[in-house]
DNA sequence: TCAAGCAACTGGCTTAAACCAGTTGTAGGC
DNA sequence: GCCTACAACTGGTTTAAGCCAGTTGCTTGA
């Protein structure tokens, strides 16, 4: 491994820039491990704490993740899921007898699972409220939380807010919603999604996200707002949808308005 | 300003939740400044690198930014751009005479600026080749490279692909394509845009890409590669556009699939 | 009155040393 | 043959100190 000393600059940035080059010219593959901050530092002549910032800015970079004493290695870019408007459909339901989530965890040949992390009656946040159409002041909505894994790896946390009218008394309460989930209990209440509307950020996570999501340093999040709309043009359905962003992706197809 | 010890962990993690709830709970409003390296490290009495690896995990979450000379300030949450499929719709521009780039700069009270930095024949990276049906071994395509700015701020750069047969011996050769922009210039070549395609993505950006959006440290991209599809539902231009995830965000409506 | 210059701040980066905490392979003992 | 225990690695965090480089405001002198 040729370890050349690049040009100018900072000490720091000159054995990041040594790193990523090896890395971006393939010598360094995907999985493969570095050199350790101790062995760095001492080719270089620097301390270790500057081998140390050199690999944080890699990190900070996404192309590297450090796994505590094992070594840093070069991150694998596995891409693997895609999300979008087809997360609604239920002609794939009805098609496949799958959800959305359980046929692209099929697709990628990942074990999916869902867990339920609460389900409560709360005051709905500003932004969901104003989009639900519900009081931002009293208890009007049920909110739901699950986190989705693959392969026991968790992939997205989801928060889903429906009007506390709707819910109040059925399924919707508890975990298990029946067939058809719970846009199939949504249904029986006379909503039927027509149209969907999502609000697309992305952003650092949260300490807890990142907690919740086991994410590694350095990954952002995709941040997707979405808003169901009955056959009415009505809202009846708000949902959270919080993706690892170096696992996820979005795919929207439209037609072009002319 | 109330600066109580936090309970157990690690001194940095300490003196990052007492900041972080100073912020949260709305005592440090976006744009105050925070107490100085020195000043937290004497309060919370550590060493001051601790105090700054406190200042680099409330940083790497987005919540405050640096200013060399000046200090560490939180930081603003103006996510003022929202861009979706009608970021392609030709009835803005027949309506307003706006690109929907300016209209959306004219919403917002800003000055917009876009300069094209290069326009290149170019063998096509293979994703792109792909999505356009156009050869990744030879110089089959055209590149545009422009950068956009609101009020001299660097929102976005994007590059248009384009297949060189469309392109060679037009005014796509040229920085000012003419009324209609690019889109009316490839209208004159028989595509007319039917139906687009987005892959969004979110991910930390580049060294190069960090400097040409003038990106704070912490601040990921959303990166869309957006395919136009013509009336024959054929692929004749591929675009990516990498914006500050910040200051853009986007939004898509669509029918539910039933 | 004004402006140059300086002092006192701010964060940015590095050194050097120490100890903690996961991981891994191996030498010994059973 | 297997398992335990340990040694030798790995990264994680902190301390303490120094110097550099922007920023700001005040002092001083023309």
């Amino acid at each position: 491994m040729n370890l050349d000393v690049a040009e100018g600059q900072l000490p720091s940035r000159r054995i990041a820039d040594a790193v990523r080059a090896l890395i971006t010219s393939g010598e360094l593959a995907p999985g493969d491990k570095l050199p350790s901050e101790r062995e760095l530092a001492r080719r270089f002549g620097t301390a270790r704490n500057t081998a140390r910032e050199a690999i944080r800015l890699l990190t900070e970079e996404g192309l590297v993740t450090a796994h505590h004493g094992r070594g840093v290695f070069v991150r694998e870019k596995e891409r693997m899921f895609r999300w979008g408007s087809e997360r609604y459909s239920r002609r794939t339901y009805q098609e496949t007898g799958l959800t959305p989530f359980r046929l692209e965890m099929a697709r990628q040949g990942k074990e999916p699972r869902v867990e339920v992390t609460s389900i409560e009656q709360i005051t709905p946040p500003f932004d969901v409220a104003e989009r639900l159409k519900a009081s931002p002041e009293e208890p009007s909505a049920l909110r739901r939380c699950n986190t989705y894994y693959a392969d026991d790896e968790p992939l997205q946390v989801v928060t889903t807010y429906l009007r506390w009218s709707d819910a109040e008394g059925t399924a919707l309460l508890q975990p298990k919603t029946g067939p058809g989930g719970i846009y199939g209990r949504l249904e029986e209440r006379g909503h039927i999604m027509a149209t969907g509307q999502d609000e697309i950020i992305a952003r650092m996570a949260s300490h807890d996200e990142a907690q919740a999501l086991d994410l590694p340093p350095g990954v952002p999040v995709l941040d997707v707002l979405h808003t169901s709309f009955d056959q009415d043009g009505e809202p009846f359905e708000v949902s959270r949808f919080v993706h690892r962003a170096d696992r996820a992706g979005l795919v929207y197809h439209f037609p072009v308005e002319n």
